[in-house]
DNA sequence: AGCACGCCGACT
DNA sequence: GTCGGCGTGCTC
């Protein structure tokens, strides 16, 4: 047929919500092969997608339907690996294949084509004398990379002046550049870090693994100041003798690791090429370009960094592995660190799930030994580990409109009269989380949500945490008209820093919450201010766990260590521990030991018991055995299925009769429908499922089967989590 | 995701 | 009589 007509039918796949390919016809004299770029008609546009192979006997669309392939882009093709988990992750997301792929192709449109620089590297033969400023220049060369003019003026300490001269003098040699700026490649033998005998030990077995070419997945458990950044900082440069290797770092926020940066740049001699979302188009660009060209070495990300076009990867770190951050809540709802270890086992190289605190999950996959697990007990240098110990609130009561007990007070007190420094933590942001009149009870609830209004007095409003609207406090209740009977219920950390000055006026305070803290330079301009001791007490949010050093912090007061404990989620327990070890961690990092002390209703929590004691094991064996009990991951599996849409009746009768046909058998449970607990969110009413199932049940087949037995119903959104982390 | 198609209210 | 609102549904 193909030769009558001289022209082939392929399979393109497009970055829209498509749950398959279109077919295409393309000529024969236009070769194209799976994961070029092409651009095809759709309707009466034109779109850009990718070559896909796919089974064509499951596409039956007759021959004279189809369109012709436009044109094939310049765009290098998609390296094989990326369909690869492109694929993977669709199927396992139960999301559509073409949503998946626009994650991959956020970056090249046909216009992100590089232009054309002009670069210059010096001459091979240089004559002997040289003038001074051609002297620095010619000493300024690293090895022999082209560079443009204005970046030899900077690295040489000269004027473009000299530069143009050498240029016109022949001694140095033009080299067109049809691209992206290069970045500067990582140098591995700059800084060797002196490791103790135990990280010694540690980078010695991450890298005679890595030396097997094969998937290992490795724990790297590590106190908070152990090193194991140092650590794996190692296994990079061992991946990078490899000349072309390339190494993907996840981190959970980029914007909050400046620190990290500088100590890459330290140890490697450039920084890394950066991936995040908030980057510009010139930037990504630029990273896109030298990842597809294999140019970029490291590349340290966002999750969204897994979609990238990595040609050769070799290493992957996924660094605070226990971070919720990685998890994607909207969208395609993927867990950056479970697909992350996928493109590790799908590119056969070693992954790095790094963390103090590591998850469950992680480390129940450890013991039994799918992972390796390394741990670095020492802290690096002499602080010892805080000594930690409860404030039982029931003993100790607190007053009307107070957070801060006494024993927690006379410890700020002495703290601050020593000169050093204090952390209070409280995971809520804002003044209070409730609003209430005193007359007749009127609760301030948002329009769009179930959900209360939290006040903030930073910005003199009302604000929905979970849509963003905000309304002015009013001066008379909307309720009953009464006036001045509105009063603040429960602190947040703007309320306790308000307590905290009036028990110690004199005192310097800082708030560190994610409103007190816009941009990466607000937090720089903070964490100076912090380090020069500038500062005395640090209210702050869960902010304050993401790793900075503050040598001179050595008291951490848990304001309500029992928030988040309660509630239907069955990871509740695990993030709070999570949490507090976190913060824990804060205190007494340098020459000073610190101390901690969390203050609580119920210090015989398991949770409290198991942080306090320091009997970690203790801790881990029971959730995991409750986890087991209730076949919970990762012993069995979960998803959540939520039904969503404006009209309130509409949601409940679907959701019921999703419920009649909902599978039941041994192997798999369907709880629901109940409201889920934001029942109405962003003006939207919300059912939600959840199913267990056992590990061996195919979960995505059975959540397809049971969707596909009703006809989707107009005004109804139906988002399904597998492995949901969130449960609002 | 776009974009056309379509079926009801205010305009030259 | 037409312009245009955005609800619905298809795109090889």
């Amino acid at each position: 047929m193909s030769e009558l007509f001289s022209s082939q039918r392929i399979q393109v796949l497009l970055p829209l919500p498509l749950s398959g390919v279109l077919d295409y016809l393309v000529m024969d004299d236009l070769p194209v092969c799976e994961g070029d770029f092409v651009t095809v008609p759709l309707s009466s546009r034109e779109v850009q997608g990718v070559v896909w192979d796919s089974d064509p006997k499951s596409n039956d669309v007759p021959r004279e339907k189809l369109k012709y392939v436009v044109r094939k882009s310049e765009l290098p093709s998609l390296p094989k690996s990326l369909l690869k988990f492109v694929e993977w992750v669709a199927q396992y997301t139960l999301s559509p294949l073409g949503s998946v792929l626009k994650m991959a192709l956020s970056v090249p449109r046909g216009s992100d084509k590089p232009k054309k620089k002009t670069l210059y590297k010096l001459s091979a033969s240089l004559p002997e004398k040289l003038t001074e400023g051609r002297r620095r220049v010619s000493d300024a060369a690293l090895s022999d990379m082209p560079l443009s003019v204005s970046d030899w003026c900077e690295i040489a300490a000269v004027s473009e002046g000299i530069v143009r001269g050498m240029i016109k003098a022949g001694m140095m040699t033009v080299v067109e550049v049809y691209g992206e700026e290069a970045f500067i490649s990582p140098d591995i033998d700059l800084q060797r870090a002196s490791l103790s005998k135990e990280q010694r030990d540690a980078a010695d077995h991450i890298n005679l693994q890595q030396k097997s070419d094969t998937y290992k997945c490795v724990l790297l458990e590590g106190v908070t100041g152990s090193g194991k950044t140092e650590v794996y900082f190692e296994a990079v440069a061992e991946a990078l003798k490899d000349k072309t290797a390339q190494v993907l770092v996840l981190v959970p926020e980029i914007a909050l690791t400046a620190q990290w940066l500088d100590r890459f740049e330290e140890r490697f001699g450039s920084v890394p090429v950066i991936w995040h979302s908030e980057m510009t188009p010139a930037q990504r660009r630029r990273a896109w370009w030298a990842t597809i060209r294999g140019e970029a070495r490291v590349i340290v990300g966002a999750r969204s960094a897994l979609f990238l076009p990595l040609v050769n990867l070799k290493l992957v770190i996924v660094d605070e592995e226990h971070s919720q951050t990685f998890k994607q809540d909207e969208g395609v709802m993927y867990n950056g660190r479970d697909m992350a270890v996928v493109r590790a086992m799908q590119s056969h190289c070693t992954i790095i799930l790094a963390s103090a605190t590591p998850s469950l999950e992680t480390m129940i996959n450890a013991e039994n030994e799918k992972y390796d697990w390394l741990y670095l007990g020492e802290r690096h240098g002499p602080a010892e580990l805080p000594d930690m110990s409860c404030v039982d609130l029931r003993q100790h009561k607190l007053k009307s409109g107070s957070w801060i007990s006494a024993p927690l007070k006379e410890e700020l007190k002495e703290n601050l009269a020593r000169g050093e420094q204090s952390l209070l933590y409280l995971n809520r942001r804002g003044y209070a989380p409730l609003t209430l009149c005193r007359s007749c009870g009127h609760r301030m609830e948002c329009p769009h949500c179930s959900a209360w209004l939290v006040e903030h007095h930073k910005f003199k409003k009302l604000e929905c945490h979970h849509c963003g609207f905000n309304r002015r406090l009013p001066e008379e209740c909307p309720g009953c008209a009464a006036k001045d009977s509105m009063v603040a219920v429960g602190p947040g950390v703007e309320r306790v820093a308000e307590e905290l000055q009036l028990l110690f006026p004199d005192a310097r305070l800082a708030v560190m919450s994610s409103d007190e803290i816009s941009s990466p330079k607000a937090l720089k301009a903070m964490v100076d201010d912090i380090e020069n001791h500038n500062v005395d007490f640090i209210v702050g949010t869960q902010i304050v766990t993401k790793g900075y050093h503050f040598p001179m912090l050595t008291l951490v007061g848990v304001i309500d260590a029992d928030l988040g404990m309660s509630g239907a989620d069955p990871r509740a327990a695990e993030r709070t521990w999570q949490q507090l070890e976190q913060v824990a961690g804060r205190a007494g990092r340098a020459e000073h030991a610190g101390r901690v002390i969390f203050q609580t209703y119920a210090p015989d929590h398991p949770v409290l018991k198991a942080i306090v004691s320091g009997d970690k094991d203790m801790f881990l064996e029971q959730e995991a055995a409750e986890r087991e009990a209730q076949n919970l991951p990762p012993y069995g599996k979960l998803a959540s299925l939520i039904l969503s849409g404006p009209d309130k009746n509409n949601i409940i009768t679907v959701s019921k009769q999703l419920a009649r046909v909902a599978p039941h058998h041994d192997n798999i449970t369907v709880l629901g429908p109940v409201a889920a607990p934001l029942s109405y969110l962003r003006g939207n009413h919300r059912y939600r499922f959840l199913i267990k199932a056992n590990a061996n049940v195919k979960l995505q087949l059975e959540i397809r089967n049971w969707l596909d037995k009703l006809p989707k119903s107009r005004g109804v959104k139906i988002q399904i989590d597998i492995d949901p982390y969130s449960f609002y």
